[in-house]
DNA sequence: GCGCCGTAGACTGTAGGCGAAAACCAATTC
DNA sequence: GAATTGGTTTTCGCCTACAGTCTACGGCGC
């Protein structure tokens, strides 16, 4: 029982606090990455990121340390942080595990799961659809994202969930010209997958997202072409 | 064709490079937390350890926030770096995510493991069980940690091996107890696992694997009561 | 005696500065 | 003309210093 108040949450402003500044850093650095505006290769200089975000040269030596343990950037000594290139080799091997963890997840989703969580997946995926139809992309990859979110949370293994949520991130970032590219026949594995889920079906819940994320690689081949 | 002076390589110290300090500082952290000579729980004051390894605040703030990204330390706004408390839950789905991975590298191996590779992980093998037939628990820990490194090798997946890594560390970390325990027949399945990767049977070096993994988790749960 | 407030201490978060290593470029020599 | 060598510049790695914030303890009022 925390507060003698009684007060009803949210009254207060809860005033923000900015958190620190390396957070947010981090943040900026890795949306400039994520959206190509930081180019694979690139030269990062630290005076030049600081000057530009109008900040010290601290918090961009940080953020970059945690973006190189995290696989954004090479961090070559005595030269500074370049922004990683991913060669395709990489990229296999990265989808490989993704694979792994995702039906992982979904097996774990589809034995721990309660009824709320699976109307939870069940009105993402409505909306999915929805935007699909209405041949909006960003709001299905957006949708598509806190999908495969939601079974990650469903899985209840928060160690799963961490490197899953790292290798989907790059993965999404190797792979967005492709991933925009399919939409509709996602969905409807999506939903086979939901179905398997709420059926406690371990076994074909592994399977559907196993051919799902496998089915992404393939595009990604054929789209070396 | 690098040099043209004829100097036989090997000829020159190769004069070592300290390389940079913020690595050393974490290897020497790492060691430390590892060792349990920093105790979980434990406030990790930043001067202190800067006084104690004779260099400064900065490197020593870079190694934390690297630990502070791979799980060793807990971060916290403005009161400073604790080592990580490790709880029951973290560690059984660790040993999932463990699972998992091993697993997956075994059926790797299996798939692409040269003859050669195969040699080294025999000649790994002698050496464990004469190390356990000697007694020598250290030496058979050690050995035990470079024969799954090489089956991760031999998978030929540097990003699997990434998290791999990482993963097993910190497992080793919380199991150390458990792990020196069981020596004798962790051996005996891993001939079984070099058998199965040498008949290139894929689906019973994952099972194998699988097994050998579920076991470590099994002990640690007896271990509980 | 109990609880609240104010103050002091300690530690983190951030900024700026200095030395050193690497890259770049031009001049020089074979 | 090509390779090398020397100097110059840029940038990183590290140290030191200052401001903000959290914690702990002692005094004060009730």
């Amino acid at each position: 029982m925390l507060p003698t108040t009684g007060l009803p949450y949210g009254t207060v402003p809860r005033l923000e606090r900015p958190g620190p500044l390396r957070d947010r850093v981090y943040g900026a650095l890795l949306e400039l990455i994520t959206t190509r505006a930081l180019q694979p290769g690139q030269h990062l200089v630290e005076s030049e990121l600081a000057g530009h975000l109008g900040v010290s040269r601290q918090p961009v030596r940080e953020a970059l340390q945690r973006l190189n343990t995290e696989g954004w950037v090479d961090l070559r000594p005595a030269q500074g942080a370049f922004v990683h290139e991913p060669t395709d080799e990489e990229a296999d091997q990265l989808l490989t595990v993704r694979t792994l963890l995702e039906a992982e997840a979904a097996r774990l989703a589809a034995a721990n799961a309660g009824s709320a969580g699976i109307a939870a997946l069940e009105e993402l995926c409505a909306q999915g659809e929805s935007a699909v139809a209405a041949d909006d992309v960003d709001a299905a990859v957006a949708l598509n994202a806190r999908l495969h979110a939601k079974v990650m949370e469903l899985a209840g293994n928060a160690v799963l969930a961490e490197l899953a949520g790292q290798v989907d991130r790059r993965v999404r970032w190797y792979y967005t010209p492709v991933a925009r590219q399919r939409g509709r026949q996602s969905w409807t594995e999506h939903r086979e997958l939901i179905a398997a889920i709420a059926d406690r079906d371990e076994q074909r819940a592994t399977a559907i997202m196993r051919h799902h994320t496998e089915h992404t690689r393939k595009m990604y081949h054929d789209r070396e072409k």
